[in-house]
RNA sequence: GGCCCGGUGGUCAAGCGGUUAAGACACCGCCCUUUCACGGCGGUAACACGAGUUCGAUUCUCGUCCGGGUCACCA
């Protein structure tokens, strides 16, 4: 009995070699310094920023030379969700993160598949025959119980925890015995036989965290678990190898694990590829108030949906998670305001090695920034867009008469310097809703120093004054020849440098006027919105506004 | 507990031995102004602590403290 035999056993239908696997998948004939990235995500649940952010960095680490892929990392099937995989699809080109390569919305694509670890076994099988035939892996048959009081053994002893050195009873098996437990039909898992040693260490250069040093492995780590399935060490080992990928991108939350990757690839003699251990997106924890990463079951936005259903602007969550990236992209984007994402210089080395907190207000401040460089016509469709799918009855105003609505958005917009409104697509509908009957709602907001007489004398008169066809000087000229008559002033100035002597200014009557019409007291130009509501409409709210204030 | 990572204003962050310690968001004030905004100008606010190296430490070293991660047949 020896290994190769007991392999056999063990992997009666492997007959291919670790040899045709490397002429299958060859190196890339790709130009010298143009990177390979991939997505890794497990379909275990729904995408979230986290998945976001780091599929991100490996789109830009791509860019637009580079390979972008998507590997599907299905090794649990316990876990694993039923649409999880199109929720990933849908995510990554709802942000237009479109991958060349891997498993996409439209199957597999690509010279170096299958994409999907789940097909991949006998690729898996294959190298860790290799691995058991050069004596690095070995059967153990302990069962969970055996592994819990082992752990309990070793904590009571103040030992490390875990499958290692003496503690290893399976190693100790010999070639016999395993058959026999084999042939008996004993489930059993294969576990890598650790020739590492915990007063070595081993350096590694993360891209992100700069040197690193730690010691080498020592566990005796699970290969392939009872289900003949790989683990993630390995899959990750085998599969970054023969996809020929340079940058591995993930959460930092893998860096304790670097020193069996490391091992994995040296035992299997692959060339390690260059790490970059991203720091996870932060939230301060309401109840400790301690930092923590963004967690799908309390915090919202840490779902994808988050920001889709509020209609955030697929660029400006984009242009915010490169903020968080790269400090010095903020004064790019300013700089180059409609240029491409790709177009930026990223830089791995300028990723900050710790989180950072979740800020929501600089995502607004982003969005806001962006929607208002948009024209009126990106507006509408965007809004459009997504009031099909989360708001009906905004896609119905919308989309019944889309002149109108596009007029509406028009309005400061196309400026040198434009308003900034609105930050989420949701946000729309509160922003334009007095130009529609249905969700115009009466309400009147006094200015301070405005009594309700004075407002409805200042409605009165200015229903007498009012004329569709003035001009904007016009409009405004009648409102300035409104004000001494009433007790105001037209000049602010004048205002400012007596107040005793006036009841208010022209401000004032423009305020009064301004609630009257569209029930608030912040909206855009009050002369464009009359002009475009019309006379009819414009009069009634005046009249209504004023007979209610008495 | 072991191992690992981190610690500059409320937040994101520049900074690589000598700086009045940038900038952005948020907040406050002023100006501009027909309102609301936009914009402009200004303001409050930071190098966790203690040693050491050095002529000089935010920057380098060590320790302390604090925060985070990880120790699965999950990824």
């Amino acid at each position: 009995m020896d290994n190769k035999t007991l392999s056999n056993l063990i992997f009666p239908n492997i007959d291919k070699t670790p040899d045709y696997y490397e002429e299958l998948y060859p190196p890339r004939s790709l130009a010298e310094g143009v990177k390979v990235a991939r997505f890794a995500p497990s379909p275990t649940g729904y995408m979230h920023l986290g998945n976001l952010f780091s599929s991100f960095i490996d789109y830009l680490i791509a860019g637009a030379d580079g390979i972008f892929y998507i590997r599907i990392e299905d090794t649990d099937k316990k876990r694993e969700v039923a649409d999880a995989i199109e929720k990933i699809h849908e995510g990554m080109s709802f942000f237009g993160l479109n991958p060349n390569e891997g498993v996409t919305s439209a199957g597999e694509k690509g010279a170096y598949g299958p994409y999907k670890q789940s097909d991949r076994n006998e690729i898996y099988h294959c190298f860790v025959k290799k691995l058991f035939e050069q004596g690095y892996a070995y059967p153990c048959f302990c069962s969970e119980e055996e592994l819990n009081s082992l752990r309990e053994k070793q904590e009571k002893a103040g030992a490390n925890p875990g499958y290692y050195g003496e503690y290893a009873c399976c190693r100790a098996l010999s070639p016999e015995e395993q058959e026999k437990r084999i042939n008996a039909g004993d489930p059993y898992i294969i576990r890598l036989r650790s020739d590492g040693d915990e007063s070595r260490k081993i350096f590694v250069d993360d891209l992100i965290k700069g040197k690193l040093e730690m010691p080498e492995n020592v566990q005796d780590i699970v290969l392939l678990k009872t289900d003949k399935t790989p683990t993630y060490h390995f899959a990750h080992a085998v599969d970054d190898h023969l996809m020929r990928t340079t940058h591995v991108i993930r959460g930092d939350d893998w860096l304790p694990s670097l020193p069996v990757h490391i091992q994995l690839f040296k035992l299997l003699s692959f060339k390690p590829p260059k790490y970059a251990h991203i720091a996870p997106i932060m939230k301060i924890d309401a109840e400790t108030g301690n930092k923590r990463k963004l967690s799908k079951r309390k915090d919202p936005e840490n779902s994808l949906s988050f920001f889709v259903e509020h209609g955030y602007p697929k660029e400006g969550v984009l242009d915010y998670l490169l903020t968080l990236a790269n400090s010095n992209f903020e004064d790019w984007r300013r700089a180059n305001p409609k240029s491409g994402i790709l177009d930026f210089p990223f830089n791995l080395k300028k990723m900050s090695p710790s989180g950072a907190l979740f800020d929501l207000a600089k995502l607004n401040d982003i969005c806001k920034n962006i929607i208002s460089l948009m024209s009126a016509g990106q507006v509408y469709e965007n809004t459009l867009k997504y009031a099909e799918s989360y708001d009906k009855e905004l896609y119905d105003l919308l989309s019944e008469d889309p002149d109108y609505a596009k007029a509406v958005l028009s309005i400061d917009r196309d400026v040198p310097k434009p308003r900034k409104d609105i930050a989420a697509w949701s946000q729309l509908k509160d922003y334009v809703s007095y130009f529609y009957d249905s969700l115009y709602s009466q309400a009147m907001e006094l200015p301070e120093n405005v009594c309700v007489q004075d407002a409805a004398a200042i409605l009165n008169a200015y229903i007498e004054l009012y004329n569709e066809n003035d001009s904007k000087d016009e409009w405004f000229s009648r409102i300035k020849s409104m004000c001494e008559g009433l007790g105001f002033t037209p000049n602010v100035k004048d205002f400012k440098a007596s107040p005793e002597k006036y009841k208010g200014h022209v401000g004032d009557l423009s305020t009064v006027i301004r609630f009257a019409v569209t029930g608030r007291a912040n909206t855009p130009d009050l002369y464009s919105i009359m002009r475009l509501l019309g006379k009819n409409k414009v009069i009634e709210r005046l009249k209504n506004s004023a007979a209610n204030l008495i």
